[in-house]
DNA sequence: GATGAGCGTTAGTCGCGCTAACGTTCTGGG
DNA sequence: CCCAGAACGTTAGCGCGACTAACGCTCATC
């Protein structure tokens, strides 16, 4: 019998992970999902900020002064957490918060000269961390990848 | 007149989230990372399992008994969390674990019978699972989708 | 004017990836 | 032969992201 042959490490001698497991698209996906994490993550650390601050920033930006609520649905943090966003967004005074006079519940936030500034560069690091990311992709199949993710993402969006 | 309901919503009235956002890949990535999380946790929790349950019986059934130490790097589980773990499957007696009496410092962990049977219901779980997670997508969207997948994983994890 | 809803805020939960430390056991060099 | 160092299993704990619960305040409605 073939029994001692022995011991289940294959003969290249590497411990190598099941290829059912290995193939799996959700495993793919959540271990790309925290490399990217961490890329993104360090990078923007390297320039003072976090994802959330960009989110925010680029909501702004886009769509102009807004309640924290909106900002939260715009951007998709809990509002939960987006106090400690601000916070640290108003620390750095790329953000102003102010009580709405037409609404004492609210406050309005808005972006400041030097949040549009920040945001630019920001802008231009995520760019830089992006083709990292994407780094063995050819920019069509970036395209690509990036198509097939919306369509996952809207899908499983939509079916809330 | 639109009166009060204006604001600076733009005219379909959804809270939309800026397209500088909504477009990068990272964005999308941990988006749809989080739902195949939660859709493979919560399918697997209905068969009473947890990914790593998968992740060590098919370690164990791909290539035989091993230690505790041997099926972390297999699966990718911490061993400080393969504790855990393993003490969920034996008390399901899915996996024996027994002290290796070639050397006291180790466990080996042998799959049993009713882990194979558990194991090739969980496989069938998952492809429902998957089916479901990537629903939109043609047969042959959806390979090309795991090989993109798989060349950015491999490039990250090479570069360690 | 009371009720209910929305807002901002605080605190806390849960799972996951990861680190630190400890006792036990094996291994290799002096 | 012994001792230093490493590997193993285990416990405890951290940090972070997503999320829930609850509270006080303010607005809108009846």
């Amino acid at each position: 019998m073939t029994g001692a042959e022995t011991a289940d490490v294959p003969e290249d001698g590497a411990l190598r992970t099941p290829d059912r497991l290995r193939r799996r698209a959700s495993r793919l996906l959540s271990q790309l999902a925290v490399r990217s994490d961490r890329l993104i993550a360090e990078g923007l650390a390297r320039a003072d900020a976090r994802k959330w601050h960009y989110a925010v920033l680029a909501s702004l930006q886009e769509y102009g002064p807004g309640s924290q609520a909106e900002l939260s649905s715009r951007s998709g943090i809990y509002r939960s957490d987006m106090v400690g966003v601000l916070n640290e967004l108003v620390e750095r005074g790329l953000v102003e918060r102010a009580p709405d006079p037409d609404d004492r519940r609210r406050n309005v936030i808005t972006i400041s000269a030097r949040g549009r500034r920040h945001l630019r560069r920001l802008d231009k690091v995520l760019d830089d961390l992006h083709d990292e990311l994407l780094a063995p992709l050819s920019p069509a199949e970036r395209d690509r990848f990036v198509r097939l993710l919306t369509r996952l993402v809207d899908h499983h969006t939509r079916n809330s």
